[in-house]
DNA sequence: TATAAATCCTATCGGACAAGTAGGGAATAC
DNA sequence: GTATTCCCTACTTGTCCGATAGGATTTATA
């Protein structure tokens, strides 16, 4: 598949949500937007489909925001990008009698075996590792 | 990244010629596209591409034809997928500072690992395999 | 209850790119 | 010289990504 500049959004969203957890509160769509350098009306939708799939939890009005439905540990980078990029490898209709469908079946299961076992956890600490690093958050 | 339909299209004309290997002979791109019910004028685009890569040896005139410029088992489905797709995976132009970055790149390797190990002549071994099976080339 | 602040929804847009088409030019065997 | 085949350039068509716009809806607070 491709990673869409969309996921991307989505993902370093939810890592933003995942580092502020500690504080409780929910973030404004604004808020995110702005520290991720993401553009706002654009993310409004994103944590809609976000929300939807039951990642994030959000509130209306003057004290509203986000969070996270649930633990860090508990969300895969993988479930996040396959819900905004739809399922990962997508090969034009290759019918049955593709002898190459079983290779991208095999390349499925790789790319699988990767982004499901990383969490938001793991990722918040790759994120806390690399503070002080000069080449972070410029 | 993405299978694109002219991968794909390129991955079966490789196949098709390794198959006919052993022939000696060259095959016309007419003669591919029928076979693979590939777009004949679109196939003649690819494989051109497929010559400039090295992956194929060209003639022209009324014995003319293409023919592979490797031997099938040192031609792998990897390399002739970057060929036309490019690099494999492909997020947007995320900065060096991007957490996920380091994620992609797990990705890629992931990929790679599967397709650059699946040689063409691993792939005639099976399209023979499954000669015969009912669902094929139907 | 009025108001302000936030999320939520629908619609639209521009540009890029994939897939395919078209028409002819160049080489080559006979 | 003619038929055949590959080669090259250009164009078209449709789809989708990324983004924007304008409100509608919810909700805390005065």
């Amino acid at each position: 598949m491709r990673v869409s500049q969309k996921s991307e959004y989505a993902l370093r969203a939810m890592l933003e949500l995942a580092l502020r957890r500690d504080h409780g509160q929910s973030m404004r769509s604004g808020d995110i937007a702005k520290n991720q350098r993401i553009p706002e009306k654009f993310l409004e939708l994103i944590l809609v489909e976000l929300r939807r799939a039951g990642f994030v939890k959000s509130q209306r009005g003057p004290v509203g925001g986000h969070r996270l439905a649930r633990a860090p540990q508990n969300i895969s980078v993988g479930e996040i990008w396959r819900t905004i990029d739809g399922s990962t490898t997508e090969h034009g209709q290759s019918g049955l009698a593709d002898p190459f469908r079983p290779v991208w079946q095999e390349v499925d299961k790789a790319i699988s075996g990767v982004v499901d076992h990383i969490s938001l956890a793991d990722m918040c600490k790759r994120a806390e590792a690399r503070v002080g690093v000069p080449e972070y958050d410029i």
